[in-house]
DNA sequence: AAGTGGTCTAGACCACGTT
DNA sequence: ACGTGGTCTAGACCACTTT
């Protein structure tokens, strides 16, 4: 098994025309990714354990490990110590803050209640067409919701999702689910948000805003640009939030 | 050599008090962040190597690479085959941007032009002695700049630094200084950021900011508020500042 | 040639959770 | 008792840099 490992590892390293080496454990994390990429484990499950994997990619267990601790370092999947290891899942709190970053100036997070302003389908402008790498013709679903705290409306979440992966997507499910969107995105269309960039400026409520957010025109709104990534690492959402920033901020970590 | 390490890492687990068991690797890595915040060894100078540390230590290769690779995933040192691995430095351009957030919607980035308006030495405030864990009574320095891009003024920044740490800090100094501000700290003080957490806010300009950022009174600014902290982890900088987000936008990555 | 970090293996034992 | 991930060791070899 060594010299099978050994003899794999070299035949990469020495391929014709150098296509870039890649260590083992790379190659076996690129597997894992596909593997979740093509749904082979759901999130929630646990994928096979690092004995299992290493019988099968025929290298050693300290191998697998390597690729699983930096899957499991870019919170893709999630080790329990004696448990095994499990695809991460928005249902959870702890992933849920890494895309919530709204917080409360003052106290504990309260949960939001959302209510769906409205779900189209429509064409893909070039913004869209651009940051989602669609085709010109290709038709998004276009969602507006506003998130409030004890009532009191905070944001504006205008999100955007190719319509190819998300054919039964309606208002109506939308309202009947109470939980994170991305939980919902995971079970029901088999599609996983995993990393996102995000884009803050400071902008003046328009009229439309004030109206929904109850601010007077003017008042300044943090709008936040998301484009989010799925495990193969392509943007499958386009998302633009407007925040009021008076009993909230966005926090964030340097490191 | 076998048997010491592991009396240690059993009298640490067995010691009575069950004072939390932490693996070898962990106590190791505290004595680097113990070494790197007494200075030790200076930032862009190379630490022992492996084997070195190794011995020191009485454990093998192996657990001192995964203390050194912890370390390195914080961006604290930074590994460089063949060379050795290095203490990280603010000057340096890719460690810069994990503290400079702002980039230009357009473009590549240009070089800031900074003013220093001013520097004082002030009693530190309740919001002040709380952020920098002060005594009441402790002094603070307090240091305003505008940072121009192309002649334009784009950040206010309000800098607050623990008086006892920054002594010989005047506005001479910062003025005279090109480059990084961490940079000078590091080098001049002795104090490295390692890490910051922020929270932001969109916020009107008051009568003083749109003066200094030339901007109408009411524009939205981006309002952050940053504390950063040291190798051990004490907040040593509390700072506020106030972007125009019009040519600029801040950037982010949730992962 | 020598020294550094990087990869890979094999095996032992520990900690945790379930059966 | 068993299977899981977690820690630690020892040794081999590779890749990169400097001497």
């Amino acid at each position: 098994m060594a010299e099978a490992s050994r003899r794999r590892a070299t035949a990469a390293l020495r391929s014709p025309g150098a296509a870039a080496f890649s260590p083992l454990y790379q190659q076996i994390k690129a597997l894992l990714l596909g593997s979740l990429d093509r749904g082979e484990w759901k999130p929630g499950e646990a994928i096979p354990s690092e004995l299992e994997l290493a019988a099968r990619f025929q290298v050693s267990q300290g191998t697998v490990r390597k690729a699983v601790d930096e899957l499991a370092a870019e919170h893709l999947l999630i080790r329990r110590q004696g448990k095994g290891t499990f695809v991460s899942t928005h249902h959870e709190a702890r992933i849920r803050f890494r895309f919530l970053r709204l917080a409360p100036n003052a106290g504990e997070p309260k949960p939001a209640e959302s209510k769906i302003v409205e779900c189209r389908r429509v064409r893909a402008n070039a913004e869209m067409t651009r940051h989602l790498e669609l085709q010109s013709g290709d038709t998004v679903v276009a969602i507006r919701r506003v998130l409030s705290f004890s009532g009191t409306p905070t944001v504006i979440d205008d999100i955007n999702l190719p319509g190819n992966l998300f054919k039964g997507l309606t208002a109506e499910l939308l309202s009947s689910y109470s939980g994170p969107l991305y939980g919902l995105f995971e079970t029901d269309f088999g599609v996983s948000m995993v990393r996102a960039e995000e884009k803050l400026r400071a902008v003046p409520a328009d009229a439309e805003f004030s109206a929904l957010l109850n601010v007077a025109p003017g008042t300044p709104l943090l709008r936040v640009e998301r484009i989010s990534y799925t495990y193969a690492d392509r943007p499958v959402e386009l998302r633009i939030g407007h925040y009021v920033t008076d009993q909230y901020h966005y926090r964030n970590s340097l490191n």
